[in-house]
RNA sequence: GCGGGUGUAGCUCAGUUGGUUAGAGCGUCGGCCUGUCACGCCGAAGGUCGCGGGUUCGAGCCCCGUCACUCGCGCCA
């Protein structure tokens, strides 16, 4: 007695299959009607077979009349093909069904999107028939892939001798962070609980009980604006922490198994090798102008401040003297880049809000037209170096202000070569630095020197515990206030709290922010301490973190932990520049899920039920802040 | 909250300097076709040019407003 339904999945046949009975279900692909003559490509979820109608055979008329994307049961013998129609795309493309029934289980409506194809389709329309764009070659992969790569990390984590647990949803707010979702508990009239950020106390309590290792594919809830990278209001995490641990250990223990992840799923793509850079955050500020270093990207920015300091170059020279900084981004090869390339960067660097985006060009293989009216070359200083026997002239707007000694010198800096060029970010120390890192990103870019094909991993260390807040010239956390202040007690009593680093770190892959842990602050005189040079007296930290601190007087171990964010992951290997592509039902950019019209309205009913009202009248949107 | 981009047939897009009846491909429907595999060929239907207002003899095109989608800033420790 055949099954119902299925013999054999729709990616099974083989030409070692011909001449058995089979049955096929699945959908419609694409139909080819060749009038005495049907072809119908059946696809499910493991591939695709031919199905063939001869003319006068049952299931003809059904096989003419059936809209893409039905789901069908074919039933017929298996044939090889005959040489020449053997379709070697497909696995299966060695035989083909000879239909001798069709059976609809269920007809297909005109489709909103095509399931077969290529074609781009808006996102509102995919969003709201997800079910159909999942059936699409490209999103069933990205899915698949992604529940792949959470496999893979459940088995690494356990291997490395974590232990998963479930920590709750329904939780207290702790507003240390991002705007959480609240719920109303029906059971307490005028309470609510709160959506957790992330685990993060949970995970703390775990190794103040004594479990050691633990680990978590967590779901974790924001109620903020998302981003191409940023899913709104839910995204996971492999929220993992460790006790006993110093920051290395944690280190040692995440590099190999995010590495080991990546190189299985890589697909040929190169996977730098561990141990990864470890580049400290004031660095990784001054080298790359970020904290999210592209390391694909070879560029190098140099603080060159002291090359313009009193330099003939009066913009320079005043920003150089009123404390400013001057940043170097080389350019590779630039000399040969046509005057419209500057000019184009130019007016890129005035709409990112710079003054604009000064240049040096150095070499002496260039025109003389060129190096007189486009590079306002200073023919003194190119008579002056040619006599020296260095070639590295520098030309441009700028070069004609300054000495051949100190074009000499930003070369030699920079390391360039007669043909290079380099670009200059200058103004007030704190903007200038990430200024230059656009600079560095967009050149590297342009001039097409980022590295395809490969996975750049670096640990970015040593962030400050504290910043001062612009608004209100209060110092404030900079990220994880749970985070122990390198140098302890000591520091915090002893030392300007803006020079003090934490001992808090990201990885950064491909400059995506992949991961991003701390060792935590476990003792409670310390973090008091340190919340009070945050502004927070001890009772306000008793009243929002009192679990916590509580805890922490009854033994905790030191103990420390990152999380991974497993969208960015599945994002970078999926190779997808929008979390959507790599999320099963992902919602809107507004947050909305289109598919199940969430959020919606609810009856009165419900809401006198919560002991709620709606006062206010609701706002048409609102997008965030 | 702010800024950029987009909005023309079910979908992807074209539409010249503001000028006659807004086009193509895919899809849909009808017809032909026995070896295709994104089959092919013939034909048809399908349009509030996002919406509202303005300028003009005349607006898909210009201006103002608004809505939707999207990317970014703020925000996200």
């Amino acid at each position: 007695m055949m099954h119902a339904y299925r013999t054999h999945t729709c990616g099974a046949l083989r030409a070692a299959d011909a001449g058995s009975e089979a049955r096929l279900s699945g959908w419609v692909h694409a139909k080819r009607d060749h009038g005495g003559l049907k072809f119908i490509d059946l696809r499910d979820h493991y591939g695709m077979t031919q199905c063939v109608f001869p003319a006068g055979s049952p299931g003809f008329a059904a096989a003419e009349t059936v809209r893409p994307e039905s789901v069908i049961t074919v039933t017929g013998q298996v044939v090889p093909r005959e040489t020449g129609t053997v379709n070697p795309k497909l696995p299966t493309g060695e035989v083909e069904l000879r239909a001798a029934d069709l059976v609809v289980q269920s007809a297909a409506e005109v489709l909103p999107i095509q399931v077969a194809g290529e074609e781009k389709f808006p996102e509102d329309l995919r969003l709201k028939y997800r079910f159909l764009d999942l059936r699409r070659e490209k999103l069933h992969r990205n899915i698949m892939l992604r529940a792949g790569v959470i496999a893979s990390i459940r088995r690494r984590m356990i291997d490395a001798g974590f232990t998963e647990f479930q920590t709750p949803i329904l939780t207290a707010d702790s507003p240390e962070g991002a705007r959480a979702f609240l719920v109303p508990a029906r059971l307490h009239p005028g309470k609510f609980y709160a959506l957790p950020q992330a685990p993060q106390q949970f995970k703390q309590l775990a190794m103040v009980a004594g479990f050691d290792r633990y680990f978590q594919i967590a779901p974790c809830f924001r109620d903020e604006a998302s981003r191409a990278d940023r899913s709104p209001g839910e995204f996971y995490q492999l929220d993992f922490e460790m006790s006993y641990v110093t920051q290395e250990d944690v280190f040692a223990t995440i590099e190999p198994v995010i590495a080991g992840l990546f190189g299985e799923f890589a697909d040929g793509r190169a996977v730098m090798p561990t141990p990864w850079p470890r580049i400290a955050y004031d660095s990784a500020m001054l080298d790359y102008g970020s904290d999210k270093p592209d390391l694909r990207n070879p560029l190098k920015i140099a603080d060159v401040t002291r090359h313009f300091a009193g330099s003939g170059f009066g913009l320079f020279a005043r920003i150089a003297a009123s404390g400013g900084v001057v940043r170097a981004i080389p350019a590779p090869g630039g000399a040969s880049q046509p005057r419209s390339f500057f000019d184009k960067l130019n007016d890129w660097a005035k709409a990112e809000g710079a003054g604009g985006l000064g240049y040096i060009v150095f070499g002496d293989g260039l025109d003389a037209e060129r190096k007189r009216r486009d590079l306002q070359f200073n023919q003194a200083e190119l008579d002056r170096m040619a006599a020296k026997g260095d070639m590295r002239i520098g030309a441009g707007p700028i070069a004609r202000h300054m000495t051949a000694e100190q074009l000499v010198g930003i070369a030699d800096q920079c390391g360039l070569n007669s043909g290079d060029a380099v670009f200059f970010a200058a103004g007030k120390r704190d903007v200038t630095p990430k200024f230059a890192g656009l600079v560095r990103t967009r050149l590297g870019e342009e001039l097409g020197l980022i590295e395809k094909g490969a996975f750049r991993f670096c640990w970015i260390t040593d962030f400050p515990m504290y910043e001062l807040n612009e608004e209100t010239g209060q110092v404030d956390f900079s990220h994880n206030p749970f985070s122990m202040p390198q140098g302890g007690l000591d520091a915090l009593n002893s030392q300007d709290p803006l020079t003090i680093k934490a001992f808090q770190y990201d990885i950064v892959c491909n400059g995506a922010e992949l991961c991003s842990g701390a060792i935590r602050n476990h003792r409670p005189d310390i973090m008091i301490r340190a919340f009070a040079i945050a502004g927070h007296p001890p009772e306000e930290v008793e009243k929002r973190f009192g679990g916590m601190l509580n805890a922490f007087r009854y033994g905790a171990p030191p103990h420390g932990g990152a999380a991974p964010g497993i969208d960015r992951i599945v994002m970078l290997l999926a190779d997808e520049p929008n979390i959507r592509e790599v999320i099963l039902f992902p919602l809107n950019q507004q947050g909305e899920d289109l598919m199940m019209d969430a959020p919606a309205e609810v009856p009165s009913a419900r809401l006198k039920e919560l002991s709620l009202r709606l006062d206010l009248p609701p706002r048409p949107r609102a997008t965030g802040g």
